[in-house]
DNA sequence: ATTAAAGTTTAGGCAAACCTAAAAAATATA
DNA sequence: TATATTTTTTAGGTTTGCCTAAACTTTAAT
């Protein structure tokens, strides 16, 4: 499989969340920054490869196969994640540039020793979940910390908003995976939320509430 | 700089050592495995870019900036070497083909906190200097076993084969970086030498003394 | 329901990196 | 030296993945 088919196997599979009744050329190209006839071409090589599905003009949707290739491109971009944040010293918002070269890296031996090497994680450091090598993945009772009441306390463990802006400010504030927020109170009128983290305490707007997830 | 014209950057500065005065299409292309037509292709980019000296049937020679460019490459091969053989459990014999691919991966800061992880190595697992940022790199006094005499000892430090027959032999024997090898004996008529490493004593052939270099 | 707008596909091109086959140059041999 | 052999280059072709522009569907709006 090519960089790119795998690029665009990855996207599909992030899109249909939003999209379940197919991704549209014009949302996929638009997610990889290339054009929607680009697209067209690689789903049609796709659908004859008997990865996706693709109905001309009703977008295109993963087939089993295609998800599990999907999710041992997203195990493998996750575990590389994890390697560069916790063994080298990359912050949240570069791991991702660089994890998505790494990720193209042929080698099942080598995916095998780094999952030994980090102690087989089960979260990346965006606390989203790393498929297995069957490409099963685990999900997590979550929320956001914008559905907590003061009173609450919440153990960080990912983020909706990988801009590297949003997470250059989680840098800033020292929010953390692991960081246990406890909310203090909440303004009626614009939803901002007074948390408590690490004896810091600090004001976190709506926005920023609604990409938190925790643990409750 | 795609990876082809890193692979053709580095295969020249491989084969120079040998064809000092111009490396030839032939050469190169065998090399890579390509035909000497996509050779001619190749270096005639090179050139264009500054990187190579080439003339028409003369063969091809780096410029300063290509070697720069090349060592770079090679300081990225031989780090990813050394932490697929000192933090995963890859052999010998099997690191080669995955950091031909890691060598590739473009980051910087990926290389410098590599760099730090493995604590700044001087040299790979087979035993070759790691260029510094700069491209300079240490040679080092280097003899062959073959160049030993009885009661001599060395130390093992690099070998001149790297196919895997040859480092998977070395695995099987328990001959690896840092092993001593005691000299007792030459044998007259094959040049075949008796060895003792680790309380073992083993016989070497004369090709395989040729090939293990050693620090005496 | 018809038209306008938006989205999608097709058609034709381009660049990179490879190839084969033929032409040209360099080298070796008689 | 002339010819034969080998090496190298040129010319033209292929595949992958991208592009633009035009044609065609679908959806939205009057």
């Amino acid at each position: 499989m090519t960089f790119s088919e795998e690029n665009y196997l990855k996207s599909i599979y992030a899109l249909q969340k939003e999209h379940p009744k197919g991704v549209s050329t014009n949302v996929l190209s638009k997610y990889l920054d290339t054009k929607p006839a680009s697209a067209t071409e690689m789903i049609k090589k796709l659908d004859e490869k008997g990865l996706v599905h693709y109905q001309p003009y009703q977008g295109v949707v993963l087939k089993d196969s295609g998800a599990v290739s999907a999710l041992k491109i997203i195990r493998k971009h996750r575990l590389w994640e994890t390697f560069l944040a916790n063994k080298l010293d990359f912050s949240w918002d570069e791991i991702h540039d660089v994890a998505e070269q790494l990720e193209h890296i042929k080698s099942d031996k080598l995916i095998r020793e780094l999952d030994k090497f980090l102690g087989y994680p089960k979260h990346d450091p965006h606390g989203d979940p790393i498929p297995d090598e069957e490409g099963n993945v685990v999900k997590m009772e979550k929320k956001r910390v914008s559905q907590l009441n003061p009173g609450d306390i919440g153990t960080c463990i990912g983020v909706n908003d990988t801009s590297s802006s949003f997470l250059q400010f989680l840098d800033q504030q020292n929010i953390r995976l692991g960081s246990v927020i406890h909310i203090l109170s909440v303004q009626e009128f614009d939803k901002s939320m007074t948390v408590r983290i690490d004896d810091r305490e600090l004001l976190l707007s709506q926005i920023a509430t609604e990409h938190i997830y925790v643990r409750v």
